[in-house]
DNA sequence: CAATGTCAATACGGTTGCGTATGGACTAAT
DNA sequence: ATTAGTCCATACGCAACCGTATTGACATTG
């Protein structure tokens, strides 16, 4: 009896462990059953690599080896999935600030210049930025990503405020200054000018240290 | 004989100045002929609301009030629509570069500050950041549009390089105040964070004049 | 073993959109 | 008046998707 639910379990778990990875690796394992999380793995690469409207179920299924009667079964229809993305994306984005928050012990223009460099320090693969393309994308057309996304610029730019204003500036230089430092990395993650990532992470230093207005003194990263 | 030939000329001109006008009115004139330019103009309007996918035929032929056979007069078909529709973004894009150029007979600081103003400066309904964002999003898919984006922001580099190194910053710092700006320019062109044109200008502003080292002394927009 | 619950396969109807083929209306030239 | 050219309408085939209904495989529970 055991023995059964402890199988059912490492099923599970291998399931999840195995969404993202090569389709033929997955094959050649067990026949497995999916989760919602698998449909929104999936449609979170389609929509990183196009849009919203790429994310099509009979597509997705192709791709997890299933066919439509499984998606039905997670999902009410397609909308249904697609707010699960976006609270997916949410979720994500959230926890990358409450992360930032809690990195590296150093403070001020280290932590800013730190901050800053995250674009540049982020492997392409993980397509943090097409996906938030995609997204800012996709919410000129949904009220839902559309208020996901001002949710999101607002709660960086509280992070970002509470970092700036270390510097001692004027409430009102603070809130240009964390303007200036939200764009760029916003701007950073989108711009294809065909810099190196060294250059992007010198770029991002000078823009922490013009905020700051203070020198980096040492050459971390 | 030459009273057709004039009133052919009239009604094409007519035509033209009707593209961008509002349905009603259009619908009340001539029963006109469309030009390869009516069917850009709905295209860049469905992309700048949403997305490449979203520039279907059957729609934009209802919009423009006749049926698919119209359009594959104009056009082989669908991708060569796009095509045209990037050329036409392209053309827009490279001619307001050489815009800037021309602009204000002011220089330094003066000069960037106004330049990383103009996002904020522009009017939303020009929806000049809207399609930005959707050429953007497309740039992922189709190496044409990617190409496209790349040629731009290279070309945005040069200009606004030229603009920096009036400061006489050493080669390595004009290229990464450079990225600075750039960055600045398109993260403001799509932030959501609710700030209103005046907060955005003087952002603007004040990322000028750490890009600068210089101080702004009057207000000029 | 029977019953229940979970997840997926199959088959169907309906819509939308692309591309083509063909014909029609209207203009311009001869 | 005839002809050729320009632009649009209509009708069709075809493929891709969405969503539903039904059935089936398999695991778990009693």
């Amino acid at each position: 009896m055991l023995h059964f639910r402890r199988w059912f379990v490492i099923k599970e778990v291998m399931s999840k462990l195995l969404d993202d990875a090569d389709p033929e690796i997955r094959e050649q394992t067990i026949p497995r059953r999916l989760s919602e999380q698998s449909w929104i793995n999936a449609a979170v690469r389609h929509i990183a690599e196009a849009n919203v409207d790429d994310i099509r179920i009979e597509e997705l299924a192709r791709e997890l080896g299933v066919t439509k009667g499984s998606f039905y079964w997670h999902f009410r229809n397609r909308q249904h999935l697609l707010e699960r993305v976006l609270e997916h994306w949410m979720d994500r984005a959230t926890v990358r600030i409450t992360e930032w928050s809690k990195s590296e012990a150093a403070t001020g223009v280290e932590r800013l210049a730190h901050l800053l460099a995250l674009p540049a320090n982020t492997p392409p693969d993980k397509r943090g930025a097409d996906i938030e393309l995609a997204v800012r994308a996709w919410a000129r057309r949904e009220k839902l990503a559309a208020d996901m996304v001002a949710k999101i610029d607002r709660m960086r730019m509280e992070y970002i405020s509470s970092l700036v204003s270390e510097f001692g500036f004027t409430p009102e230089e603070v809130r240009r200054r964390t303007a200036v430092a939200q764009a760029f990395m916003l701007g950073d993650a989108f711009l294809k000018t065909g810099m190196g990532q060294r250059e992007r992470i010198e770029s991002a230093r000078a823009c922490a240290e013009m905020i700051a207005d203070q020198p980096l003194c040492n050459e971390i990263s």
